[in-house]
DNA sequence: CGGTCCTATTAAACTAGTTTAATGACAGCG
DNA sequence: CGCTGTCATTAAACTAGTTTAATAGGACCG
């Protein structure tokens, strides 16, 4: 995607979202870069310390954890108009614990954090941003949390399929029954079970 | 507890974990009031609209969720110098989804909070505390979700022994089960087996 | 066209949990 | 004292998942 279009995608959520003004918003517009990445690409690394985080504007990513035994666990899947990346490595000033990978080909416009950088230290629009970002991420989890405790492996894929219908196309089923905790033996198992239920 | 030592050992904490200023603190300290409590205290119930938080002085409450069959799920476990409350219903302003309930007795101090108070909307250091809350929340959140998908219930329940020894005291055998998402009677099976294993 | 890789399905044997129920320990209380 | 309620333990039957392995379809590639 253009690189001015990816930018103005980015502006239009800033400013329906967090009130950000375009002249606010043009200060730092240039320190920002615009990629576009093919599918399976990594964004962030376990492991690794975090510098930035991204703004999705197109395309579809997964974050996942890496088990010592080096099994996969999908965390969340997140699509267009999103904030992506690790908030709480950042705030704890720790090296990021997922990986973030692409999906799909995708567009994000990359963000560059560090505590003391004048757009996050002095710009009290640009510090809204970012602590609304920390709540929305805080919900987001805390929902996630709250699923995993409280409802049985089909209660979740039914909420997952009532959630995001489309992801269901999107993104292969092994990872969707990475996402529930269970293995893509169980799901294909029982899938058309649950869903002749609905 | 004394009220003047309860708001002391928070002004402490504030000043300690966010460099709260003692002229800021007692700008609005006489709004929060300090209360005990005995324990099986409900301080929150869900589905009842959120009003304030709380910082707990001294004692342990337990948040948790009740699903639509009854059966109860212990999100998380909290002592004292700690925030409890739901930041993220007050951030959706919507109602609570889970159940707060002393297990010991408790001194709490209540922090009043309505979006447009003069306290958390105009100064910058409240506004401070609370993001820096609402960071904090999220990294409590995050952990605990990651851990719900990626260990063992055997590697959840030794995790959980190894980051709060003293709880396994303090709390009831039956409620730690419900943590971990398995039944007390799974617990009782296990435990000992998983004990000797360290 | 045939080979290879990737994903989904199915089956069989197994394991980690559940549910229900009975039993015992202990505390508080009349 | 005995009664009652609460919590932990144990056992037996059951269920929802796992692991491993075999099979098949589709996509891509030389």
């Amino acid at each position: 995607m253009e690189e001015a279009l990816a930018q103005d995608r980015m502006y239009q959520y800033l400013h329906q979202q967090f009130d950000m003004t375009e002249a606010e918003w043009s200060k730092y517009a240039a320190g920002m870069s615009v990629i576009n990445v093919d599918a399976k690409f990594i964004l962030q690394e376990a492991g690794q310390r975090v510098t930035k985080f991204y703004f999705l504007v197109e395309g579809l990513v997964r974050f996942y954890y890496v088990t010592p035994e080096g099994k996969e666990l999908n965390k969340g899947f997140y699509a267009e108009n999103n904030i992506v990346g690790s908030l709480s490595a950042l705030i704890m000033n720790e090296d990021c614990r997922f990986y973030v990978e692409t999906l799909e080909p995708c567009c994000l416009v990359e963000l560059p954090y560090s505590r003391d950088a004048a757009m996050w230290a002095n710009s009290s629009e640009w510090q809204l941003v970012f602590n609304r970002c920390c709540q929305f991420m805080l919900v987001r989890n805390e929902r996630r949390e709250a699923e995993l405790l409280t409802l049985s492996t089909k209660q979740r894929f039914l909420q997952f399929v009532q959630n995001f219908p489309e992801y269901l196309e999107r993104i292969p089923q092994y990872h969707i029954a990475s996402y529930l905790g269970i293995t893509p033996v169980a799901l294909s198992k029982y899938k058309n079970q649950w869903l002749s239920e609905l």
